[in-house]
This record gives structure tokens, C-alpha cells and sequence, in this order.
DNA sequence: GTGAAAGCGCTAACAT
DNA sequence: ATGTTAGCGCTTTCAC
């Protein structure tokens, strides 16, 4: 025989619908769906509840709902860096998206400890959470288990560009195209000696902007001869670090292209240390449009990302995927070119 | 009678830890003890049970277990505004800092709508979270309600300076002093005008920037004349906007100091637009020691906030709240004055 | 229009 | 060393 408390009168406990239903004498189940908005309750009995739930400072309770709904309103976001504003800026997006659809998100930093994603992927599993939201290029390995495994489960892929993997949507622009589009500026302003300084060299988004350099060389009649390419990294350390390895070069390449805004930054900090002028000695273009581009000193070319058409768009279809489980081919945007002074022939 | 369903046949049912018990033959109970790691389970029998959740793809589920345990491990965040980088800084420490203490985060962008941010405020009163991590200096007005109540709820605040906001610890810099510090290294190169570019007058923080730069201009008897105030705000455009105003002033200030780095970026950009040198025309410093600050030309003379150990002793405190109701008490940590090019009498 | 009761998946007394 | 059982707070049939 379990001893019941008669009257749960504990100082600060937390209060639950019960309470609530107490004190405005009615059930439970009233009380929850006059809270849900649900139909057959006579106004007058809605606003007594809706009252007494104020009087008691009663909020309802996030696990216990998700429990018994089986759905959590809650989607997971996995971030590689949040060092690299492009993440923060599209996080703000995904964050206003994911509210306006009443899902609320956590986040996983992943930069770190990659590791640490496959702990994330047993929530989506387990039920605890009720989509995922990747941003990066890596996958944790134990999706990919799961999706070779013939699982159908709601998980959106964008920003990055998407590795030949099936069974993950992506919301993405295409990088090739949108590198091609930088490079054939910068062939049109009359440069000659295009170079590139490459991403990490296995990360497919390096690899994409990469192949879009070597494609608009190509199609100019332009070299893509071997020093013209300089290994770099997408930080502004590295940017800097390959302006060293440039200067050794017999012949200086008279524009470069850089696999993102955060090594141009580094680049141009470093070619100017050395007294070289952006562009009149050297042009120099990005890729991703932060927002210290407009702003530097000369003003960056570089490639604007449609972030927050790819937050709204990637929250859409997880959503469409949690609710209808549609909505599962992938989506290419628009990405814009913005020519500022860094690429401009005086 | 309920009917009850003698064996789930479900094909995609996720796993529960009934699964798990049944493969193993054992009760949930034991497969409970045994995945937690207690105690009086054999080595043998813990294999087992391990053996067969791997077997069932199982994993817990988030909200039975914190329904149960009337705990969830998960900590909210909330962030002003994820566009100003010191935000993102800051959250890469923070999300390292809890996940090491088994806490996992979600965050709240208050930038769009701030009166989102008591809908989370509930989300701690109901117990769905284990705590609140404020890092501006806005709080929800439920928060202040329940505060005022005397209600004690496991809440820090950091990175923005508290108003005498009692009830909820903090954890930050003396931002009296850094400002400070930096107005005095200023006047110490030799500068007489020093003027400051001042932040959203309502804000705490720009409001204690402001009162450091007028404290240090006392200390080395220069003035502190009207003119010398520039009304502005904490982004690039209002950066750049202070700029023009400061062109048609009569005489111009010799160094400026801007209440942070952003409005920095902007007025520098501004500045040599015009035609004027930094700092051979006029010196320019910030404060929060971006990581765009080091490399921008010049790189800029700024306060490095101390992130890591503002993260690392918030979730500290916040865990001790939680768990010990303990260390209630607040923390200021040292910043760190870092001197650059753009403050440097030539 | 409202209430009683079952049950979501888990953990922890309490039994054995 | 392991099983039985109650119950966390909620939603939702089903009955009235």
C-alpha cells in the first residue's frame, strides 16, 4: 500500500496541471485542453483555467508532453565552427525559421570533438528529438550507418555542399558555379595570372570551389599551371601564412582568388604587410559575403550566400519531413556575385 | 480490460529499454542499473545487456528520463544579438563547458523579439530546464517577477555588465576599468583630444565604457568637452555614420576611443575614406578584441575579454546552482588591455 | 461539456 | 543480484 500524500502542500514545488485543475475545480483533462485550445470548452470554463494557470505560475512541462506526444518539438543543429561567422550568421536565420514553426533548437559545436555528433544522432534515434539540421560537410558516422540501413529519418543537410550521399535533402547553391562566377570576373577585369588558394584539401566545399577556378581558367584560355595553385586553409592564419609562400614565387599571380572571406582577410593583411597594393599590385576575391567584407580595407569581392532562403528553406522541408515525411528532393539557390574595389582594374 | 498487445511487432518502433530487457532476458530495471553503471551488476551480465542495446539500435530517451528524474541537463542560452561575433565567441566556450559537465544547451535569440525570451523563462519554471545563462544585459521581465518574488532559480548572467540586478550572479569584467585602461595607454602615447564613440546610451555597457573613458580623461586632466562625445551604437553602420560627424566637427579629435570593435571597423573604414591615416591622423581603439581586430590594417588596439574563463566559470556557477545551490556569489575576471598598431604614436 | 483512467519510457524504492 | 512496482506530468481515448 503506497502512503499518499492527501495534499501535495510542499512550499516550492513546481506546479503541475493538477494544481491548476484544483483550483479551478475542474479535471485534468479539462485543464489541458483548454490550454490546447481545443474545442468543446464553453469560454467562461477556458478563462477560469486560463486564470487559475496564472495564479498557480503554472507552465506546462516540456518532457512530459514530449513523452507522451512522442514529438518534441525540438530540432538539433550540428555546427562545425562557430569561430567562422558564416555559421552565426546562418544560425540566426535557422533560429528565427525554427521559432516561427514553434520547434525550438540545440545546437552541437562539433569543431572540437567530432566525436561528439554520434551522441547527438541516439537522440534523434531514441525519439528525443525530432530532427537534424546539419550545416556542415561531415556526417557522424552512425547517421550514415542508419541511412545505409535503409532508415528513413527527418535530417536536412545545408550550407556545405553534399557529398555524393543519398538519403540526406540538401538545401545548398552550387559551388562550382558559384566559384566559376569569381573567377570569370576577375578573367573579364583582364586579369591573367589567376591564382587559387585552396581549402583544406578534402573538404568537398575546398574541392567545389576549387573545380569552378579550374573550370572558368579553362574556359578563358587561361593557365591553371601548378603555382598557381598555393594550399591553404579556410582561416585567417593560413591566408596569411600563404601570402609568405606567394612572395617566394618568381612570378606573382596578378589576381587571387581565395576559397573564402576569412583567408582573403588574412591574405590581404599579409600581401599589404609586405607593401603590395590591393588590387593595383594584386586583386584579391572571396567566397561567403561576411559581413566585414564591405567594410575592409579595400572592400572584398567575394560571394554572397543566400543564408537565410537556406535557413527558411531547410527548416521547411525538416519540418515537412517531421510532419508529412515529404518533401525530400533538393533544393538549389540563387547565390550572388558582389563586386566590390579588392577586384576592380583602375 | 485494456487489451493489451503480447508482443509490439511494430517493424519501426524505436527501441525502448524494453527491448533491451527482453533480448537480454532480464527486467528493465537491471538494463536501467546496468547502463547507468551501478553497481551490483556483474561484469557479465553488464556485457550482455550492453551486447543487446547495441543489438536493438537502442538509446535513451531524453524526456522519459527527465520527466523521471525531474532533471533534464540541458541549460538555456539566451543571446542578444549572434550577429555581433563576440556572441559566437563566447558560445563556442560555453557549449564545450557544459558539454564537459554533461549538459547539453539551447539557445534563445532574443535579437528579433526580445519578449521571446519569458516564453523560456517558463521552461525553467516548469522544470523542463535545468538552468539559465543570460548573456545580456536584458532580462526577461517574467525573470525579474519570479526574482522578485524571491523565488530562487538557478540563473547566471555574463559577458554584459549587471545593473543592480540582485539575485542572479554574475560573472564578467570590470568594465569601468578596462575602459579605462585603455583611455589611459591612450593619453599615456601623448594624445590630448581623445574622443569617444559611445554606445547605445541606455545600454549598461556602454553606459560603464563611457564612464571609464570620462574617469581616465579626469585622471590626466584632459577634457571631457561635448564635442569630444560621439553618440553612436555598437555596428559597423553606426561606425561609419559617426565618421561623417566627426569630419564637420571644427577641430577633430587626435585619438578616438570606440566603445567597441565593430563601431571600430566602421569608423576606421569611414575615417580612411576621407582620406585620413590611423593612426598618424588619428588613433582608434576598441574593445572586445575580435578576431578580425589582429589582422585588419591597422590591426587595433582593443580590451580582450576574457571568453573562455567568463564560459568556464558561468557553467561552473550554473552547475553549482543546480546541483549544490551553492556559489551564489560574483565573479569579476581580469580583461587584458591588448595594445596594437592603430593606437601607436609613430 | 467534462471526468476517469491508461500509458508514453524511464528510474528507484522496495522486495526477494 | 535481480525483479516488481509505482509514478514523474502530460494527452487522449472512452464513457457519461
Amino acid at each position: 500500500m503506497a502512503k499518499r500524500k492527501p495534499i501535495p502542500t510542499n512550499e516550492s514545488r513546481i506546479p503541475t496541471m493538477a494544481d491548476v485543475a484544483r483550483i479551478a475545480g475542474v479535471s485534468t483533462s479539462t485543464v489541458s485542453r483548454a490550454l490546447a485550445g481545443l474545442p468543446p470548452i464553453p469560454e467562461e470554463t477556458r478563462q477560469r483555467i486560463a486564470q487559475a494557470a496564472k495564479e498557480a505560475g503554472y507552465a506546462v512541462n516540456r518532457h512530459a508532453r514530449s513523452l507522451r506526444l512522442k514529438r518534441s518539438k525540438v530540432i538539433l543543429v550540428l555546427i562545425p565552427n562557430l569561430a567562422n561567422p558564416n555559421f552565426p550568421d546562418l544560425l540566426i536565420h535557422i533560429d528565427r525559421a525554427a521559432y516561427d514553426c514553434g520547434y525550438d533548437i540545440m545546437i552541437a559545436h562539433t569543431a572540437i570533438d567530432p566525436g561528439r555528433s554520434d551522441r547527438y544522432v541516439d537522440e534523434l534515434l531514441a525519439g528525443s528529438i525530432d530532427g537534424v539540421l546539419l550545416t556542415a560537410s561531415y556526417c557522424p558516422p552512425r547517421l550514415l550507418e542508419c541511412i545505409a540501413a535503409g532508415r528513413h529519418l527527418p535530417i536536412v543537410r545545408t550550407l556545405s555542399p553534399t557529398p555524393d550521399l543519398t538519403g540526406i535533402t540538401a538545401v545548398q547553391i552550387d559551388e562550382v558555379k558559384a566559384a566559376y562566377d569569381v573567377v570569370d570576373h576577375l578573367a573579364k577585369q583582364g586579369y591573367k595570372r589567376i591564382a587559387h588558394l585552396g581549402g583544406p584539401p578534402k573538404e568537398i566545399m575546398a574541392i567545389a570551389r576549387r573545380k569552378g577556378w579550374e573550370k572558368a581558367l579553362a574556359d578563358h584560355g587561361l593557365s591553371a599551371s601548378p603555382d598557381l595553385y598555393i594550399q591553404s586553409g579556410f582561416t585567417m592564419i593560413e591566408g596569411q601564412r600563404a601570402a609568405d609562400e606567394i612572395r617566394s614565387r618568381s612570378e606573382l599571380p596578378d589576381a587571387i582568388f581565395c576559397s573564402n572571406d576569412e583567408s582573403a582577410y588574412g591574405l590581404i593583411a599579409a600581401l599589404k604587410g609586405h607593401g603590395l597594393r590591393i588590387p593595383q599590385d594584386i586583386a584579391v576575391a572571396g567566397f561567403d559575403d561576411l559581413s566585414f567584407s564591405a567594410v575592409m580595407d579595400p572592400p572584398l569581392t567575394t560571394v554572397r550566400l543566400p543564408r537565410r532562403d537556406m535557413a527558411e528553406r531547410s527548416i521547411q522541408k525538416l519540418k515537412a519531413l517531421i510532419e508529412d515525411d515529404a518533401d525530400n528532393d533538393n533544393t538549389i539557390l540563387a547565390h550572388e556575385l558582389i563586386i566590390r574595389a579588392s577586384s576592380l582594374r583602375s
